[in-house]
DNA sequence: CGCTAACCGAGACGGTACGTCTTGTCTTGAG
DNA sequence: CTCAAGACAAGACGTACCGTCTCGGTTAGCG
C-alpha cells in the first residue's frame, strides 16, 4: 500500500520545473546501492550499529552521496521499506464488510516479517528520537495506512457494519495499536488468527 | 501507572547477602541529583540531545557515578520514570467488570502526562535500538502492568464478561496498543472517553 | 638544533609512490595552529597540563584532526619542536679541530634557550615513559645531533687531535651528557665558557 | 650512597616533637608492601602503567594509605629506589686521586643496573614533568651524589690532580652527565672501562 | 575499662583527559 | 553538476586514574 517512495531529496526545488539540469545525472546505481546496504546493514547489525558511513562504504558511495539525497540514514531506510513494501496490499470492496477487513488486516500482517520489522521498529524508534523524522515517518507510512483502512472502516460504519459504540477513528487506531504493540513491546505473532479476531472485535 | 522502582544497580548481587559492606556507601543525593537532571533535561531538549555527559553536568556529579549505577542514560531514564510514576495505579475488584476496567483504564490514561509521555517514548524508542535495554524495559515497565490489566481481565473472562472470541491476553494488547500507538504515532489525547469506548469494546 | 622535520604523519607510506590521492588535502592551516598551540600551552601551563584536547581546542580543531597525523601530545612537541629549531647549527669544517668543535658546541648550546629547553625536558621525560614515542625521540632528534657531532670528532681523531684515550663516541657521550644534564637535572646555564671548557677537556 | 630515606611524611610536622601519640601505628608491613608493589610493576608493565591504584591493589592495602605516607607514586618508586641503594657506595681516601675516583666512579656505575635504572629513568622523567616532585628528587636522590663526587674532586683538585681547565663542579656535570645521558638517551653500557675512560679525562 | 585518636581496608565520590566513533560539511580531481 | 574519496570541526562515548572522602573496624595510649 505504500504506493510511492520520493527519489528526489527532501528540500530540493521541484525537479520538473527545471527538467533537464546540466552536469551529470544523479547515479541510479547508487541510489539502490545504497537503500539495499541500508538494508542489509540493518539486518546484520541492528539499527544501533547502522552508521552512514558504513552504508556508503557498503555501498560504495560517498558519505556525500548519501547526504545529498536523504536528510540521514533514518530516511535511507523509510525509502528502503517503502521499496521493498511497494507490493500492494489491496483494499478490497466485495459488499461483504468482514471478509473485506479481514482480508486487509492478514495482508497488512503477512507483511509483517522479519527482515521489514526490523525496519519498522527502527523507524518508529527514530521518529520518537527525531520529531522532523517523526513527521515525515507518519505522512509517508503511517497515514497512507490509516487512510486505507479508514475507508474501508467508513464504508463499514455507512452499513452500520461497525460495532456499537466503535467510531472508524477508533477502530483504525485499535487496528493498528494491536499491530505496532505486538512489533515493538511485545514481539508475538501477526498471523492470520489475529486478523479474525481483531475483524470480529470491530465489526457488527 | 508504574508500581515498584527498582532502587539497587541493575546487575549487582543482592545487598541482602551481604548486608554490610566495606567502603564508602552509595550517595542517596547523587543518586536523587541524576534521576532529577535526566528528567529536567529531557524535558528541556528532548532525548535526541539527552546525554550522559550533560546529566551528570547538571546533577554535579562525575560521569562514573552515573556509568557506576546504570548501564546508559535510557536506565537512568527508565528508573527516573519508575520513580516519578510511583502512586499506584488501583487494581480495583468491585464485582462490577466494567467498572473496574473502566477505573484501571482511566487512572492509566490519566497518568499518561506530558512530562512523563516524553519519556515513555524514548524509552520505547530505546528499546527497539537497543536489545538489553529493552529486556530490561520489557521486564520492569511493561509487563508489570500487563499483569495488573491481565489480573483484571481474566477475572471478567471467568465471569464470562468478556467480549465473545477476545481472550484476556488479546484484550490487553488491544488495550495497550491503543495506548502506545496513540502516545507513538498519532498523539491523539488518552481521556476518559476513550477508556469508556474501550471498556465497552472488550467487555459483554 | 634540528635539521629536518618530518612533515609527512608518522606512519604512512610516503606519498611519492600515490602522487595524487583522491579526497581533500591535509589542512596546512590546522597543522600550524596545532604545532603553534602546544608549543603555547607547553610554555603557558607546562607538560603536565598540556592535553590534547586543549591542544585542539586552542588550535580550533577538532581533536580528531590531532590524533589523525600525530600519535599523541609528545609527537606534536616533537614536530613543533624540530619545526621551530629549523635554523642550521653549522657543521664547520676550517681545519682548525678546536675552532671547530669549539663553534659547534656554542651553536648547540645558543639554541638551548627556553621556550626549546621546555620541550626538550618534556620530550626527554615522555621518551622514558611511552618507549615507543623513545624511539621516534631518538631517531628524529638525538641521532642526527649525535651524527653532526660524530663526524666532526671523527675528523679530530683522524688527526690526533683528540684528548688521549678518548674516543669519538666516548667524546659524543661527554658533550651531550653534559648538555642533557644541565637541561634535565640542574638547571645550570649551557654558556660560551662551556663550550670552550668542553672543547680543551676533548681535544689534545 | 643514598644513606637515608624519609619514612615520614613529607610534609607533616617532626615526629620528635610528639614523641609518642596516641592511635594506631603506622603499619610497617602496608609501608613495604607498598614499597615492593611500586617496585614490582614498574619492572612488569612500565612507568606508564604504574598508577597508585594498582600499587595498593598489589600491595593488599587502600588508596589511602599510600596517599597518607606519599604524595605519589613517583615519591613511592623514589623511596623504594633509595632503600635498595642503600647499600654504599664507599667515598675511597686512599691519596691516590686516580684509584679514589675510579673506585668510585666503578661503584656506581655497576650499581645502576636494570631493576632499579628503570626506576631512576621513570624518576628523572617525572621530575621533568612535575616540578614539585623535581626538587625533592634533586634534594633527596641527586645532591647527595653530588656532593659525594664533589668532595673527592674537591681533593684532587686541592692537590692539583684535576685536568687543566676543569673546575670540580663541571668534572661532576661530565662524570654524572655521561651516566644519565646513556641511561636516558642511548641505553650504552656503564661497565669498567667506561670509569677508567671517565678517570683519565677528569684528572691529570 | 572505657575514651579518644590515628591508622587500616575498602570503595564511592567529583573531576579530568583519554582515544574512539559518528555526524554532517567541505574539498579535491575525475567524469 | 554529480561522483568517490577522504579530511575537517564538533562533540558524545565509555574507560581509566587522580586525589579526596566516608564507612566500619582495628590498635594504641590516657584517664
Amino acid at each position: 500500500m505504500i504506493e510511492q517512495a520520493n527519489p528526489e531529496p527532501v528540500d530540493r526545488a521541484d525537479a520538473a520545473s527545471t527538467p533537464v539540469r546540466p552536469g551529470r545525472r544523479r547515479s541510479e546505481e547508487s541510489r539502490r546501492a545504497i537503500l539495499a546496504a541500508a538494508y542489509e546493514l540493518l539486518a546484520e547489525a541492528g539499527y544501533a550499529r547502522l552508521t552512514v558511513e558504513g552504508v556508503a562504504a557498503r555501498a560504495g558511495t560517498g558519505k556525500q552521496t548519501v547526504y545529498r539525497w536523504w536528510p540521514g540514514k533514518a530516511d535511507v531506510l523509510l525509502e528502503a521499506v517503502t521499496a521493498h513494501a511497494r507490493q500492494h496490499i489491496p483494499l478490497p470492496d466485495t459488499g461483504d464488510h468482514a471478509a473485506d477487513l479481514h482480508a486487509f488486516l492478514a495482508a497488512t500482517f503477512a507483511a509483517a516479517t522479519p527482515p521489514t520489522t526490523d525496519a519498522l521498529r527502527a523507524l518508529m524508534a527514530e521518529a520518537q528520537i527525531d520529531p522532523a523524522f517523526g513527521t515525515r515517518f507518519r505522512d509517508t507510512l503511517l497515514r497512507p495506512r490509516r487512510e486505507a483502512l479508514g475507508t474501508l472502516l467508513d464504508r463499514a460504519h455507512a452499513a452500520g457494519a461497525l460495532a456499537p459504540h466503535l467510531t472508524p477513528a477508533a477502530a483504525v487506531d485499535l487496528a493498528f495499536g494491536l499491530l505496532w504493540y505486538r512489533l515493538l513491546a511485545t514481539g508475538d505473532p501477526l498471523d492470520e488468527p489475529l486478523a479474525a479476531l481483531l475483524t470480529r472485535t470491530l465489526l457488527r
